[in-house]
Order: structure tokens, then C-alpha cells, then sequence
DNA sequence: AACACAAACGCAAGTTACTTGCAATTAATT
DNA sequence: AATTAATTGCAAGTAACTTGCGTTTGTGTT
């Protein structure tokens, strides 16, 4: 007896031509649980059943082939990742301790013909990468 | 006898409380010279006078925490490098062979204040990354 | 239900990018 | 010229992945 959860993400790994096997589904519902975007190390620690890390890297690099995760780029050593269900969105990270939150509001795809009106040297623009650093209140405060 | 570059670059290392070392000289002269932003890996590999990959590490570690170069994310498995002495812009990415280019207009700090209004855990930005990726028009012929 | 096969898996070994400890050297101040 | 703290090279160590390979498993087909 599987679960609505369960069946969901079943079927989402299914449409994407992909295995639902148990590496995928682990994973996966771990990302989908997660408030913010983590990396393969937080995926390695923090799952409760144990998958070789060579699977965890392996089955992180389809997820993100197959458009079901997105990766994340946080001045961190290492890349992260959140699921790719919710609207376009970015965010703003403290430099002080980490804290993370969603930036809803983005014009950028105005700005990208913009962009296209200046360069010469390129066509089209696929995506933008967006990230905001400053300090959290916690973090101001302590200073 | 020295170049006006290398005077230029002297000051500019001492103005920051920096010691005009062989280290932080080549290597912020090759990061100068680049019209591209570099990884440090690019550096060890580029400059001509050989220096410890643990030295250029650590130069480039001090230059930018002085404010004398500026951390790009490009999405590679490295972080790049640009010297920081032009006005704040951006970069377009080709997303087929790595071709990139500058983007000059960046109307963010205004979405700043907006984004302030939004959040509630989050009193200042300090700066922003953005990134924009797409087809360069010889990659995007080849398809 | 059994079969076939590509995909996924665990394990071990390898790689890349970077870091750290330490003794010797050197740039800047006096 | 003497002093001293920062820088450097070298060697060793670490973290984050990657790759090869033999075995297992999910899924479509019989
Ligand atoms: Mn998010
Ligand atoms: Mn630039
Ligand atoms: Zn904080
Ligand atoms: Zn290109």
C-alpha cells in the first residue's frame, strides 16, 4: 500500500522516462520535504536509508538531466538543489550564517530581449541564474 | 626599471595593506590581462614565473577578500575571477562552448529595496550575483 | 508468471580541486 | 643593517566527486 506521496512522485519519474527505483524515490522525496535547496553531501547524511554515495551523485545528475530537480548555485563549495515544481523564483542568502529564503518577484525575462538588443555575439538566452547575499537580522544584529 | 602596469599594480596592493610580493603580482597582473573571468586553476596553468599551486591558492584567497578581485559563479566546478576595478556588471554564458560576455546595464539595486519590503527575515543586501545563460550564435547554428 | 535486457546499484579505486602544517625566505618597517 | 610578520614551497592531507566493473533489479514483452 503505497502512499499519495509515494504515487505522485512514481508517476512524475515515470513521465520523465526514468526508473522509480529506490536511489530516484529516495532522493527525490527527500528534495521535495527540504524548505531549501541542499547539496548531495546534505542528501548522503541526511537520508534514512542508506544509498552509496556513487548513487547519490549518479542519481542527482539525472534528476537534474530529466528537469525534475534544478541546481542552485550558493557561493557554497558545492552545488545545490531544489525540486522544480514551484513557480520561477530566486534567493537571498546570509552571508553570516547561511539562512536562506525565496525571492518571489523576477522582470528578467524583459530584461533578457534587452540583453539580445546589446550582444553580438548571442541569440538567444535559455535561463538566468539570481542570488541575492546580505546579512539576515540575526546576523545584523550580532554586530 | 619598472613598467607603469607594474607601479600601478604595486600601489594598488599596498593601498590595500597588501605586500607587493611576486605572488600577488603575477598572478593579479594574469588576472588583469584576462578579458575573461578565470579560475585559479587557469592561473597555475597561465602565468609564466611558477608558483605553488598552494600559493596561488592563497593569493587569490587574500586579493579578493581585499576587494582587488571579484568571485564569478559560472556554474563550472570552479569558482572564476575577475579584477574588480570596472563598473558593476553581469555575464552571459554560452551554455555550448563557454563563450562569455559582459552585461553592463543592471537596474537591481532598485529591486533591492523591493525586495526588502518583501522579506521579513532579512535587514540588508550586500550585493547579488546574476548570471545569464544561453546560445552563443555559433553554437546556436550548429543545431 | 517467467524471460530478457537495459538501467541502476554497491563497492573499490581513482581524480580533481583545494587546504593545512611547517620550516625557510623575503618584503616592509625601523 | 636589524627586526618581524607575511609569504612561499614542499609535502601531506582532505573533501567532493567520478569511473570501472560485476551483480542486482525494474520494466516491457512474452
Ligand atoms: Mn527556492
Ligand atoms: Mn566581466
Ligand atoms: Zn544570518
Ligand atoms: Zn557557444
Amino acid at each position: 500500500m503505497k502512499s499519495d506521496q509515494e504515487n505522485q512522485l512514481y508517476s512524475l519519474l515515470r513521465k520523465a522516462g526514468m526508473k522509480a527505483t529506490p536511489g530516484h524515490l529516495t532522493i527525490l522525496s527527500f528534495i521535495q520535504k527540504s524548505k531549501k535547496p541542499i547539496s548531495s553531501q546534505d542528501i548522503i547524511n541526511g537520508i534514512d536509508r542508506h544509498l552509496d554515495p556513487a548513487t547519490v551523485y549518479r542519481c542527482v545528475t539525472k534528476l537534474k538531466e530529466n528537469g525534475i530537480i534544478r541546481q542552485i548555485d550558493l557561493r557554497q563549495n558545492n552545488a545545490h538543489y531544489e525540486f522544480f515544481d514551484m513557480a520561477h523564483h530566486h534567493h537571498i542568502i546570509c552571508t553570516g550564517c547561511g539562512r536562506i529564503e525565496d525571492i518571489e518577484d523576477c522582470n528578467l525575462e524583459t530584461v533578457h530581449q534587452q540583453i539580445l538588443g546589446q550582444t553580438k555575439g548571442f541569440t538567444q538566452i535559455k535561463h538566468h541564474s539570481l542570488e541575492f547575499y546580505g546579512l539576515c537580522k540575526k546576523c545584523n544584529s550580532k554586530n
